[in-house]
DNA sequence: ACCTGAACACCGTTCAAGT
DNA sequence: ACCTGAACACCGTTCAAGT
C-alpha cells in the first residue's frame, strides 16, 4: 500500500470512530470524508460499504474481547460485551449481525471471542454456578441486548436488566 | 375536519404501517405519501414529524396492550408487549422511547399500559411466583429487548431469551 | 495505484400558490 | 381548510478524469 493510502486508511478510520460515536453508526459518510480531509471517492475506495467500515472497527474490539477472557470471570467479561457493544448507537446490532453473519471478513474475529467466551460459560457451568442450559449464543444475544438499552433507556436501566440476567442464569432448571 | 382530510389521514395511516412493515420506521416517508396518493406537503401536515406517525400507530397497539392485560397471565402478558414490539424494525426503540418521555401525547396510553402490567406483575410478586424487587419498568425493558432480539437475531433466539428472563424472575434474591 | 469531485438519483422538510 | 409540488439542502454511490 502506498504511503499517502496508509495514511487516508488510518485517517478514516480514526474520524469513523468519532464520527460514529456522535451521531450513531447510520452518521453520514460524507462527513467522515470530509472530517478526515479526503475526497468521498477516497472513502469509497478503502471502504467500499458502510458494513466495511463498521467491520474494520469491530475487529479491534472482537479481539480485545477474545483477550480479555483470559483473566476475567464471566461475568465481568460479559458486562464487557454487553457495554463495549454500546459505544455506538447502532453498534449492538452490528455486534450481533457480525456474530451471525458467517459469510462476513470477521468471522475469524468473531469465532475466537466466541470460543473465549464459551469456555468461561463452561466453567461457570462445571462449577455449578451456571444452569446448564444455557449456550454461548443465548449469552452473546442477551448482552447486546443490554447494550441496546443503554443505548435506548440509559445505563441505569441496562445495569438493572443485567443484574437480573445474571442471577437468572443461577437457577437450576434445563 | 374536512372529509377529505380525514380519508387522507386514515390513509396515510393505513399506508405507513404497511411501508414500515416493510422497511422498519426509517422508511422513507415521500414512498408513503406517494402510496397514500397524497403530495408530501399533506403527509407533513397531519404529521408534522415523523415521531407523530410512528405515536398515531403505537397509540393503539399500547391501548390493546392494556387491555389484553385483563385476562393475560404475566408471562403471556410480557410476550405479547416483547414480540408485538417487533412489529417493524426499530418499532422497540420507539416503544422504550415512548415509555420514557413523558413529555409525549403518548403518554396517557403509555401510562394506562404500565398500570396494566403493573398489576399483573403484583399478582405474580404476592403469589410468590416473581421475586420481589423487580419492577415494571425493569420488565418493560426487558421485554422490548427480546423484542429488539428478534429483530436482529430471529424469532427462536429470541424466544429463548424470554423463557430465560422468565426463569430468571422466579429467583428470590432481592 | 491512488485520489478527486462532478453527476445521478434519492431523501427530509418547508412554503408559496392554488382550490 | 386543506392540498400540492417546486425548491432547498442534504445524502449514498459511481465513475471519468486526473496525478
Amino acid at each position: 500500500m502506498r504511503t499517502d493510502a496508509q495514511r487516508n486508511y488510518a485517517q478514516l478510520l480514526a474520524v469513523a470512530a468519532e464520527v460514529f460515536a456522535e451521531h450513531g453508526t447510520e452518521a453520514s459518510l460524507r462527513d467522515v470524508a470530509r472530517r478526515a480531509e479526503v475526497g468521498i471517492g477516497t472513502l469509497y475506495r478503502h471502504f467500499p460499504t458502510r458494513d466495511a467500515l463498521l467491520q474494520a472497527l469491530l475487529a479491534s474490539r472482537f479481539d480485545a474481547l477474545a483477550e480479555a477472557a483470559d483473566g476475567d470471570d464471566l461475568r465481568t467479561w460479559l458486562h464487557r460485551v454487553a457495554f463495549g457493544s454500546a459505544a455506538y448507537r447502532g453498534l449492538p446490532a452490528s455486534v450481533l449481525g457480525a456474530l451471525r453473519d458467517e459469510t462476513s471478513e470477521l468471522h475469524a474475529s468473531c469465532e475466537a471471542m466466541r470460543t473465549a467466551g464459551a469456555g468461561l460459560l463452561a466453567a461457570s457451568q462445571q462449577a455449578g454456578q451456571v444452569r446448564g442450559d444455557v449456550t454461548i449464543a443465548d449469552l452473546l444475544i442477551a448482552a447486546t441486548s443490554v447494550g441496546w438499552s443503554a443505548e435506548q433507556a440509559g445505563t441505569e436501566g441496562a445495569e438493572r436488566q443485567f443484574t437480573l440476567l445474571m442471577d437468572g442464569l443461577r437457577v437450576n432448571i434445563g
